[in-house]
DNA sequence: AAACTTTTGTTATAAAAATAACATTGTTAA
DNA sequence: TTAACAATGTTATTTTTATAACAAAAGTTT
């Protein structure tokens, strides 16, 4: 592997396929396998042989000519990468459908990140269990991110408390927010911000169908 | 506006812009805004003003020296190119936790797309509504999307059921995917194929928080 | 009214990302 | 044993995307 130093420097595209070449290798391990090729890893993310080579020599792996790439030497060597040495733990801010499937969806998924709490303002959730992860009140919001020492929140609130929840997040110290509301948020330097939105994703989906057809029409 | 034939020439990077500077501009005009600059379209997107403008610029729209845009203007425009001319009606195959959330989250907030029908393996559901949308059982899936003219599907089935999912919407006639299971798919050539990975999303929001604290360490 | 400011729109440049080209090397097969 | 093959690893090139530079114009200030 290479220097900590030139982590730094890895695109962040290649970061995002890292993560999901570890998703496909893990599939392949319970799939009882020992290598994989590298057009094989191409095929299942829809891109080319070479941009796979290309990603693992920047992240100094080396396969065997021929046999392609050990599969879990791969899996731990992204792991070394990509995660931190001691699990981070993660916050849920808003315990509703989606923050629900969430919990679901990511439970044991990963070792070194853990959803530690869930954050939700009806009452009736506070104190219950989802999947495991227990479910707080809004005032026990600060308290549970310094005592679990929760780096990261998942933020799946209705949209009309996106912006408080966000606040009292980065005050408490978050570092990293994941957020799936509608509204567009604005964080300080220093806190690491994705925003995902469903719409725009399906909107985009039917722009290129709408332009498929469109070809399809000409002819 | 542009000549059609410009539209397929437009970067996906801007496709995506578009649609996101359009939710923004939804948001201003609910609040009661009918002009905005660059600048601060840029600041609610966090990118510059001059990708902005050049996305504008790339669709044909002129705002108005010292003015800038016009918003219900600028909305328009942006519906005329990633819109289709008719309702564009959506499955959404898997009525679990996370696709209860889309469809709420989804319903009513654009015009020209419509989650017109659910489906689910779950004899409990099936015939109910949800949120408004009602619930069809696998056996009804074909008949479905070809009598309500649905191009487009999201998939939102638990991950062991992705493949033969996939399989009968493209068998079924439709014509685009959104892919939110765990399992990487594989669809023929005319079947558009958007897959989302949460847990990538994840993983880099902790790395970038991972290498930020190493940054800060370094001091 | 002249100089300055602010904002758009466009072209030019730079940076990032993807692809192509090709060298290398075990392995297989004639 | 030598030629062909199939795979990796690396450098070079192209394409895509983003940024910078700057011209133009409408308004503002002095």
């Amino acid at each position: 592997m290479k220097d900590q130093k030139e982590l730094m420097n890895l695109p962040h595209k290649t970061i995002e396929r890292l993560s999901q070449y570890r998703r496909a290798l893990l599939i392949c391990v319970d799939e009882g396998r020992t290598h994989i090729y590298s057009h094989e890893i191409a095929k299942i993310q829809h891109i080319t042989p070479v941009q796979v080579r290309r990603d693992l020599m920047l992240i100094g792996y080396s396969g065997t000519l021929r046999k392609g790439y050990n599969i879990s030497e791969l899996i731990n060597l992204i792991g070394t990468i990509i995660d931190s040495e001691k699990v981070t733990n993660v916050a849920l801010v808003g315990v509703g459908n989606l923050g629900r499937a969430l919990i679901k969806y990511f439970n044991g998924k990963r070792h070194k990140l853990y959803i530690a709490a869930g954050i939700d303002i009806n009452p009736e959730k506070i104190g219950k269990d989802y999947y495991g992860i227990p479910c707080y009140g809004p005032e026990d919001m600060e308290r549970i991110i310094k005592e679990k020492d929760i780096r990261i929140a998942i933020l799946t609130v209705p949209v009309q408390n996106a912006v408080e929840s966000a606040q009292r997040l980065v005050d408490a110290g978050i570092k990293g927010i994941v957020n799936y509301t509608n509204k567009p948020l604005n964080v300080p330097s220093g806190v690491y911000l994705e925003e995902y939105d469903m719409v725009t994703t399906l909107e985009k989906v039917a722009f290129y169908v709408k332009l498929g057809e469109m070809e399809k029409g000409k002819d």
